[in-house]
DNA sequence: CTACGCCAGGAGATG
DNA sequence: CCTGGCGTAG
């Protein structure tokens, strides 16, 4: 095999980072601080190891947060070593085992085309159990779903089946966790005879795996001489028990963490596998990187000087050599709106003057918070991306279409039989679904293999006539897709179960204005689907036909499927030229020359949980801000506000304690509303310094800004834009009229009266909308 | 069986 | 403010 020349490790790294990626054998720790290079670090110990005749890449485990970052650590090593690494061990926790599970599930009575069910589905199972329990999902019982469902996820996460729990003491006050012990045997029972796992499964199922089939681990402890975990501050219990049976012989493992970040203990990560290792691995190496190569100076003094007021951490310091930079902005503005307002301004006044959207990013504590941003944004025609929320897999539309792909690939998944068995609607309704479910019981069958049972069987369980006729179409479709399935390829079956459902015919009854984006979703699925098909054929072994991509699945639609149900919000790509938005969990491992980490408000950030010592953690909360703190390379603004609507009420807000722990030398007003001076001309910062740090607390400004109009520029002009319509009740059928961002068009409909109303209305351009009056006016008007 | 409207509860972060 | 579960009318 022809390798480039060996890179040269020593030139290339600085001497920390060397000194990790040279050691390539027993227990390594290395602490590594945020934009220090340990992604780098990672690479070229792997590519070392290679060049060294070591180990070939199939002998590597390396493991990931991301399978974006998976994915980038493959190019990278790809490009060093010149080789094709598509079928490599590089990934994460949940593709992995994955992938084991594919191989070697049927050893714990599951097919190799076990489905994967998401967060939704495990709920509606949840769901069912507790309702056969007879265990009150609703009032006030301190009892839910989404409790109990969480209660099982943690015992799963710390390693422990479902007879374990019964064994432990649970706190009788918690409805939840008591339940849980009930639910948790029965919930696994239906999902085993679904044929399905859940995120938790993944894990503890290939720990079971190893663990009772002494060959099966043999021959991963062999194949894996070499194992690393990047992000190792995050694993959890199940995870790091996976890692130690897998590297018990020869006790190769690095990992690469940062306990400063730890931040998803709430899903539980165990920060004590980070600061423990050397007890559980008392030979194992420690090298510490503590330069810093992303961010200026001021950010990095900042950043430091909020996470150091944390008791327990293993204590070190960031340095750079990088010139101290801008100092930090903050801005104090009277409403959540305002502050919109201001930053997506600011951006946009940038954008104008040079600068690239994609350079940008808005951090925030919870999800909730990107709504009044991305009005802004769309105002001021800022081009943005959200990054997380609901993803394209999660869509209604979507969801459907991959409930009908999975039916086909796994016929026992009871939960994806009931999310289409009526839609499109055929007059299959609730009874029908019970009746089924009560003969797929007593048969352990699931809905869609009892549609094959004979006749005389289904009539026994009540369903005749009219109801038994359409069951019996619906279980012939089924079966001919699954034919199909067999012959043709994935994205023919797609289409067939498009048309043959009359799915878009269905969209556009159900809702006619949402049915044009979704529409284009399914496209957008099929297409997706198209392309993945032809990236899989390719990529099967030329000699063996053995697939080469993830989760050793056997088919293109398997594929599919799994990297569908294993996508990350972390995956998600940033759009060009466009602005980011993403929660600080989500903003982790990520860099952005510049950033606005907004909502720096005591009770959002930190949140009200943390505050009143409920379930979070203060410590955490830090360590959230120190990320958030490290993202930018250039420029760290932050902001908060009097006011913050929550549930649609305003709120009084007071700054954030973590605004207070930076140093006052570091910090400058970025900009405000009330006083807005000019269109900044060259940069926006202006120094006009209304808002300041001292000791700790806040001054407040001497002429507070007035409450926010969104129709009222900063220096009191009017925007040229929409004001109000005067007279609503012109505002009806048939009238013209100009919006924003849409343009011209025709209203269809009127619900409502005033500004308030909203407004169904058909663009030429982008088909039909609809949207709140007030951002609409007569077109004749003007 | 379906469509629709009311009301309660929610929003803490995720694979 | 939004969403989703539930009850009722047709």
């Amino acid at each position: 095999m022809i390798r480039p020349v060996k890179h040269d490790l020593a030139a290339l790294l600085n001497e920390a980072q060397h000194e990790a990626a040279a050691t390539t054998e027993g227990p390594l720790l290395v602490l590594a601080g945020a934009g220090s290079g340990k992604t780098r670090v990672l690479v070229h110990r792997i590519a070392h190891i290679v060049e060294q005749g070591l180990a070939y890449p199939s002998q590597i485990l390396a493991v990931t947060f991301t399978n974006k970052a998976a994915g980038e650590m493959k190019d990278r090593l790809g490009r060093l070593l010149g080789e094709d690494l598509r079928r490599s061990w590089i990934g994460t926790f949940h593709s992995m085992c994955g992938r084991i599970l594919r191989m070697e599930g049927h050893r714990l009575g599951f097919t190799s085309s076990f489905s994967i069910y998401d967060t939704d589905d495990s709920k509606r199972t949840v769901r069912r159990v507790m309702e056969s329990l007879k265990l009150d999902t609703k009032k006030s019982s301190g009892l839910s779903v989404a409790g109990v469902m969480h209660e099982i996820d943690q015992a799963k996460n710390k390693g422990l089946s479902p007879k374990d729990l019964q064994n432990i003491e649970v706190p009788f006050f918690q409805p939840n966790s008591v339940a849980a012990r009930k639910v948790y045997p029965r919930y696994q029972e239906s999902l085993r005879r679904a044929n399905a796992m859940d995120f938790g499964d993944l894990l503890l199922l290939a720990v079971e795996l190893l663990r009772h089939h002494p060959e099966v681990l043999a021959r991963f402890q062999d194949k894996f001489r070499y194992v690393m975990v990047d992000e190792f501050q995050d694993t959890n219990g199940i995870q790091y028990e996976l890692l130690r049976l897998l590297v018990k012989q020869h006790e190769n493992l690095a990992v690469v963490g940062d306990d400063d970040q730890s931040i998803y203990r709430w899903r539980g990560a165990e920060v004590r596998n980070i600061l423990d290792f050397q007890k559980a691995f008392p030979r194992a190496k420690v090298v510490k990187l503590e330069r810093n190569y992303r961010s200026s100076g001021n950010i990095l003094a900042a950043a430091n000087a909020v996470i150091k007021r944390n008791e327990n951490r293993h204590p070190k310091t960031l340095y750079t050599d990088a010139e101290e930079g801008l100092p930090i902005g903050v801005a104090m503005l009277n409403h959540g709106d305002e502050e919109a307002w201001l930053v997506a301004e600011t951006i946009a006044h940038r954008i104008r003057a040079g600068e690239s959207g994609e350079n940008f990013a808005i951090l925030y504590r919870q999800n909730a918070q990107s709504r009044p941003f991305e009005q802004a944004f769309r105002r001021a025609r800022v081009p943005y991306t959200l990054i997380g929320a609901t993803s394209f897999f999660e869509r209604k539309e979507v969801k459907d279409l991959l409930a009908y792909l999975r039916v086909i690939a796994n016929p026992a998944s009871q939960e994806d039989f009931e999310r289409i068995i009526n839609v499109p609607p055929r007059q299959l309704g609730d009874k029908t679904v019970e009746r089924l479910r009560e003969l797929a019981d007593q048969a352990g069958l699931s809905g869609t293999q009892v549609l094959d049972l004979d006749d005389a069987r289904l009539e026994a369980a009540g369903l005749k006539g009219k109801t038994l006729e359409k069951l019996k179409q619906l279980g012939k479709l089924f079966r001919e897709l699954g034919e199909l399935a067999a012959t043709e390829s994935a994205t023919e079956v797609a289409q067939e179960i498009v048309s043959r459902t009359k799915y878009l015919a269905y969209l556009e009854k159900e809702d006619p204005v949402k049915a044009e984006d979704r529409i284009h979703n399914v496209e957008e699925l099929v297409s997706s689907i198209a392309e993945h098909e032809s990236l899989y054929t390719e990529a099967l072994d030329p000699e063996t036909g053995d697939p080469l991509t993830l989760a050793g699945a056997r088919t293109p639609l398997q594929a599919f499927l799994d990297e569908a149900a294993l996508i990350s919000t972390g995956d998600q790509k940033t759009k060009d030229g466009a602005v980011s938005l993403l929660t600080l969990h989500a903003a982790k491992g990520l860099e952005f020359p510049v950033v606005f980490l907004v909502g720096m408000e005591e009770h959002t950030f930190p949140t009200r949980r943390a505050v009143e010592g409920m379930d979070a953690d203060m410590e955490e909360e830090r360590r959230l801000c120190y990320v958030g703190f490290t993202r930018p390379m250039r420029e760290l603004n932050l902001s908060c506000v009097r006011f913050r609507r929550v549930y649609g009420t305003d709120e009084v807000r007071r700054p954030s304690r973590f605004l207070g722990d930076i140093p006052e030398s570091l910090v400058t007003n970025f900009g405000q509303v009330g006083a807005q001076p000019e269109r900044p001309s060259s940069s926006f910062r202006p120094s006009a310094g209304a808002v300041q740090v001292r000791g700790g607390d806040f001054v407040e400004l001497d002429d507070p800004s007035p409450f926010f109009d969104p129709f009222t520029d900063a220096d009191g002009q009017v925007e040229p834009g929409p004001p109000a319509p005067s007279e609503s009740s012109t505002l009806r059928r048939g009238a013209r009229v100009s919006h924003n961002t849409f343009g011209l068009g025709v209203v269809e409909q009127v619900e409502g009266t005033g500004p308030r109303a909203h407004l169904t209305i058909r663009f030429p351009t982008v088909g039909t909308k609809r949207v709140v009056a007030r951002f609409v006016q007569l077109a004749d008007e003007r």
